[in-house]
DNA sequence: ACAAAAGTGTTTGGAATACACCCATGC
DNA sequence: GCATGGGTGTATTCCAAACACTTTTGT
């Protein structure tokens, strides 16, 4: 028996979704979580994250809603990458799929604890996987994005954790632009934006002399924001 | 009698719309055009050009149509912008929009020579008048990604008239940037990054010395672009 | 001759880059 | 004592910013 269709409009219609592009970095490598499909189309296929957003959500709340419902993640910083409207973009009809990105730090959010039991998996950025519907452009796009905006907003802090030493900073900045950076330069660089808070705490138990922890300070950072403020790396 | 709603789906589907901000420069100051709307919601407030995606073309061609059929402009700069999805955005229900910006040469479009006979009417950024829905939040953002982009982008070109001078560009970039620049310094960088070609042509009938005329080398920016450059004002 | 905008260089300070060695720790 | 990564400074180059006068043209 087919599905009853009870809500009608004068006009056609595009069902509207939101698909979610996560980073996350282990220490050395930049990542992405993907859920392999269980159903048609692309049954077996890797896929962003997503689902169809609700009438009384907005495509943020909806992608965070999808967040946390197939990846098990809350309060993660996310941001609208770009909207997909191509018409045949999904085999299924017309789909239009807001894209947003997220960055959240592995080592809080190891597994993927999706409560859906579906199959999800965290992928090196060097290692995706062929992946469903106009995917692969999306993440193209994220990839980009990222790339970008590293170079003027600070960013790379959503993606460690509370405390972190520099070298962990570097290794991020590195994961993510795709090249090598120099150390002193980097750390003279970072110093200078004087958004770090360097803690007493050391690493532990390490076979080398041991680094020091610093803290973002997001606090300092709100207040130069609003006063209309510039960060380069 | 009620119109027949006669596209029926299992669940329910927000309506989907393009909006487009337009930008103009008539050499003095940036512009927008925007149209004074005839119906309710808003009837009588001015908003941008915009209206609902069809199924057969992609949220950037249907920014495209709405362009050419609300204010007579073709082929003309457009980039996607952001979506803007508040559930409670539009009075008559769910009503999600993808906004698009979009530069135009207000030399060779002048008048708004719409279509449809829309009052339409260009209005310098320093006097928006009250704008119907989340109008101003658009506006908003808009300014702000173009005041970025064109730091890093020569999109400034696309504003400007095939041949015009590098006062004229100043200008542009002023307006754009709502800051004065430096004229010396302001041509030493535009010339570094080697991307306009002088023409043997000069300004006519000025009451003071004759401008060379410039064109935008769009055959080697799209060059470099392919090589991965960068550009940077 | 004068008004009005075009066009042009130099100096200075700060940022970006390149580059190599000693230090602390665990084994 | 050695392997491992942590931590540090200087010299050079390049870019950004500040700044004022001469030239051409029409009236």
């Amino acid at each position: 028996m087919e599905k009853e269709k009870k809500y009608c409009y004068e006009y056609p219609r595009p069902a509207l979704t939101t698909d979610c592009v996560i980073f996350g970095f282990d220490g050395l490598e930049l990542k992405v979580l993907l859920i392999e499909r269980g159903i048609e189309p692309y049954k077996g296929r890797w896929a962003f994250p997503g689902g169809f957003v609700q009438m009384n959500e907005t495509t943020e709340e909806g992608a965070k809603r999808e967040l946390e419902e197939e990846a098990g993640l809350k309060n993660v910083f996310i941001e609208q990458l770009y909207t997909f409207s191509d018409v045949h973009r999904d085999p299924r009809g017309r789909v239009v799929s807001v894209a947003y990105y997220a960055l959240v730090n592995l080592k809080e959010h190891p597994a993927t604890a999706g409560d859906d039991a579906k199959k999800a998996q965290w992928f090196s950025i060097k290692k995706i996987p062929s992946l469903a519907f106009d995917h692969e452009k999306i993440f193209r796009m994220a990839m980009l994005r990222i790339k970008g905006k590293i170079r003027y907003q600070p960013i790379g802090f959503e993606l460690l954790p509370e405390k972190f030493t520099l070298s962990e900073l570097q290794y991020l900045y590195e994961a993510i632009l795709e090249i090598k950076l120099d150390k002193r330069n980097f750390r003279k660089k970072i110093k200078k934006m004087n958004l770090l808070i360097e803690l007493d705490e050391k690493q532990q138990n390490v076979q080398h002399k041991a680094a020091s922890f610093y803290q973002f300070d997001k606090q300092k950072y709100e207040e130069l924001l609003h006063k209309g403020f510039n960060f380069e790396i």
